[in-house]
DNA sequence: ATGCTAACATAGCTTGTGCTATAAGAAGTG
DNA sequence: CACTTCTTATAGCACAAGCTATGTTAGCAT
């Protein structure tokens, strides 16, 4: 009945990682998406979208400028490096193939696009892919 | 492009909220798979099977039980109230469903396992139920 | 050029989740 | 019944992510 406990072990492992990542994914695609659509990031305007107060964004920017993700021009909003650049192309692609995947099989707009929030960093490559085979396939509508 | 920031806002507030949410579901549901599978659960067999030190279950399971989640029958391992069965069941159920899911998709069986794992907390009903669907329409294998 | 306002920084607090080290107590075994 | 061992409890630490309150300062408008 129940998997052996290494393995079982593992598994969770693998999602707390996944979980820690979460957050970063959601911040470098928002920046991402923020710069694309309007030529800037402030740091009030990614508060507002993620739902929490600007010192929260602050100290979180802080951290991803340590770990060489984004650059921050003062008063000029906050940029991307090269690998947040890559991080967040990879998150953006995968946020919108979990979306589609979930509107291919007849979800709501409103609902996929919330599951789809959460699902995508739980999403293997392996799962990705037939994710994407199937809403190919399967065509939105 | 970009959809509007309350909206948007109101998506990560839910994922977050789901976030919180997923370490209470994920011990829960393998309290009940413990006990139903071995007669008890033990502080050091949770602890292994989730692949963290015991002390971090200790505090959790004491947060369970201020909670009303579980009860601990002192060297006699831990129990679920009605309340924490229930909210096992459902867990369980769910986790079930998005695996199957995953495996008439045709993922392997040691991926569909881990994705579903992460990806079981952040399903929605609706997209529970079309995932229940579609697993019975293309039965595993 | 001055002054206002909006954006950012900083301090200090809370809560959750993890850890190691160590004490204490139940339970099974001889 | 004593002893050993396995289980649980507790203390103390660290760090991530959130908050409010409050200072600073750049940019823009007058
Ligand atoms: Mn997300
Ligand atoms: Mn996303
Ligand atoms: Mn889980
Ligand atoms: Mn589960």
């Amino acid at each position: 009945m129940l998997v052996d406990a290494d393995v079982h072990a593992h598994g969770f492992r693998q999602a707390r990682k996944a979980r820690r990542l979460e957050l970063v994914e959601d911040y470098l695609e928002l920046i991402s998406d923020l710069i694309a659509s309007g030529g800037e990031a402030r740091q009030v305007d990614i508060a507002a979208r993620l739902g929490v107060a600007q010192p929260t964004v602050a100290k979180m920017l802080k951290r991803l400028a340590e770990d060489g993700l984004v650059s921050q021009k003062p008063y000029r909003g906050v940029f991307l490096t090269e690998r947040g650049e890559e991080l967040a192309k990879y998150a953006r692609k995968r946020h919108q193939i979990v979306e589609s995947f979930l509107l291919a099989l007849g979800i709501e707009p409103e609902t996929a696009r919330r599951d789809a929030e959460g699902i995508e960093h739980h999403v293997s490559r392996e799962t990705l892919e037939a994710f994407r085979r199937f809403a190919k396939k399967n065509k939105a509508r």
